[in-house]
RNA sequence: GGAGAGGUGGCUGAGUGGCUGAAAGCGGCGGUUUGCUAAACCGUUGUACGGGGUAAUGCCCGUACCCUGGGUUCGAAUCCCAGCCUCUCCGCCA
């Protein structure tokens, strides 16, 4: 059975003068031979998702990066032929052909010093070249144009009033922000007793739903090399995103979708072996850079949180990923409707998609307090976009070495759910109803009553 | 953290300057033999890029790759330097 391809190629490519390092794979990002053929459709591709890139700059890169390995290819050739002569001459005759070798040596030198100084940009700028969105994706600048595809449940209308679940969670004692904000500053928090528990019972629920449905189960690195995240395309575009760890080379991910896509990088997979279908929970850190301002109050915008994320590697099949697009969709509606949680799922809009999804689906959950529902999953497929940038490929039935599929989905993303599941179970003297599929993770509580004293 | 050993193809493992993209074995694939399986025997078996060719696949030529990067040399798996990783022993530790 082969298992482990060859072609670790990690190139460290340094600007020579600073640190940090900035380190990528030398493996093609997009295809640069579909860029050649469709230069158009990448432009389009870079306007409607708003990841410009200077195609003209790189074609042109392209082109003379091209010329030079074509001409060095040339060379080494009669280097190779002219180098077993000299094995074989002797005195006279080998000195002058030894001498003449120092000519197409000099140009070599040539070659080598301009492909060195240009693959760095042309790789620079190739980590930018977005993946073209599938034609069923709405084309639109920001997250309010997302199209709204389907409703799911009933919104709760409240006979009182309810209260938000920073108030619930102070007056039941199971959530407190002030001393999450003096251990770690901003959008830090602590989930205390109660709040904790179903906390761990949700991720928990989230995580055995998976098992039973025959996923295997991963716990992974959450500080993992920059080469795993320029891989899974987070680097370079969301690097304001990430926690560094500059001292080790590291970075903190964002999302178990990290290492758990680049479990297979630089390997060569059986047709047979796939799908492979991975669930991991996670700690998912995030700075919120950009966001200052935004979504400021309670837990849904914080700098830490957990996560149970879903993550298949398929077939190079248009149709296989799709498929797989619903599965993990479903999955993730699955654990919702387990909480009996109203929910709708939208079909993301170019602009508000990432510089490597084909398509992406959100799932909002309802949100008493926000008025409105809130984004709490997002269901992305990439087609080979990341396993090119990480080098993940098999073997189909015919012997021929293809680039895997991609896509992911959270499964449930806590505290972030916490909001809806504590406000839509709330009851009018301040207690929370345990929702029923949560009770045997929380020692069968069937109520968060607020504390005495 | 201290001391040592080592990184070669799917795996084991040979290879100390040109005839080595790489012996041998295992595994895989194809075939012969056989009532079936097994065994035996024969053949075959890396990836990427560029060029040629085809209706297309097969195919042909070239280049690169023996952890990574750099250096020495007409020529490097082989010599030198740096880095990364793995293993063993000691220490520390959830």
């Amino acid at each position: 059975m082969r298992r482990f391809g060859e072609a670790h190629v990690i190139a460290v490519y340094a600007a020579v003068a600073n640190p940090p390092a900035v380190w990528y794979r030398e493996a093609a990002m997009v295809d640069i031979k579909l860029v050649r053929a469709e230069p158009q459709k990448f432009i389009e591709a870079s306007r409607v998702k708003r990841c410009p890139v200077d195609f003209g700059a790189l074609l042109d890169l392209d082109g003379r990066l091209l010329k030079a390995r074509q001409e060095l290819q040339e060379i080494k050739t009669s280097q190779n032929v002219a180098g077993r002569e000299i094995a074989r001459l002797k005195d006279q005759a080998k000195q002058d052909a030894v001498a003449k070798m120092a000519l197409l040596k000099a140009r070599t030198k040539e070659l080598d010093d301009l492909i060195a100084q240009l693959e760095p940009k042309f790789q620079e700028m190739m980590l930018l070249v977005p993946q073209p969105p599938a034609p069923e994706v709405p084309v639109g600048k920001d997250e309010t144009e997302n199209v709204v595809i389907r409703v799911e449940g009933q919104v709760r209308k409240f006979d009182f009033e309810p209260k938000d679940h920073v108030q619930l969670g102070e007056l039941l004692g199971i959530i407190d922000v002030p001393r999450g904000v003096k251990l770690a500053g901003s959008r830090n928090y602590i989930l205390k007793g109660a709040g904790a528990m179903m906390h761990y019972a949700i991720l928990r629920l989230a995580l055995d739903q998976m098992i039973a449905k025959g996923w295997t189960l991963l716990n992974v690195p959450v500080l993992v090399n920059e080469s795993v995240m320029y891989g899974t395309g987070y680097f370079p575009l969301g690097r304001e995103q990430a926690y560094l760890c500059e001292r080790d080379g590291m970075s903190l991910a964002g999302t178990a979708e990290v290492p758990v896509t680049a479990y297979h990088s630089d390997e060569i997979l059986d047709e047979t072996e796939l799908p492979r279908k991975y669930v991991a929970f996670s700690t998912c850190f995030r700075r919120e850079a950009g966001a200052a301002g935004k979504d400021t109050y309670g837990l849904y915008r914080v700098h830490l949180f957990d996560k149970v994320e879903q993550v298949v590697l398929c077939r190079n099949d248009h149709q296989a990923s799709l498929d797989h697009h619903k599965e993990i969709l479903a999955n993730s509606e699955d654990v919702l409707k387990a909480l009996e949680l109203p929910y709708r799922v939208v079909n993301v809009c170019t602009g508000d998609l990432g510089q490597g999804q084909v398509q992406k689906f959100d799932i909002e959950t309802w949100m008493p307090s926000r008025k409105n529902y809130g984004e709490t999953h997002s269901a992305s497929r990439f087609h080979e976009f990341q396993s090119r940038r990480l080098n993940i490929r098999y073997r189909d039935c015919g012997g021929a070495v293809k680039f895997v599929h991609t896509l992911n989905n959270t499964v449930i993303a806590s505290p972030r759910v916490l909001i809806a599941a504590l406000e839509l179970y709330q009851n009018a003297d301040g207690s929370v109803t345990v929702p029923a599929a949560l009770r045997p993770y929380m020692n069968g509580m069937e109520k968060i009553a607020p504390r005495k004293g």
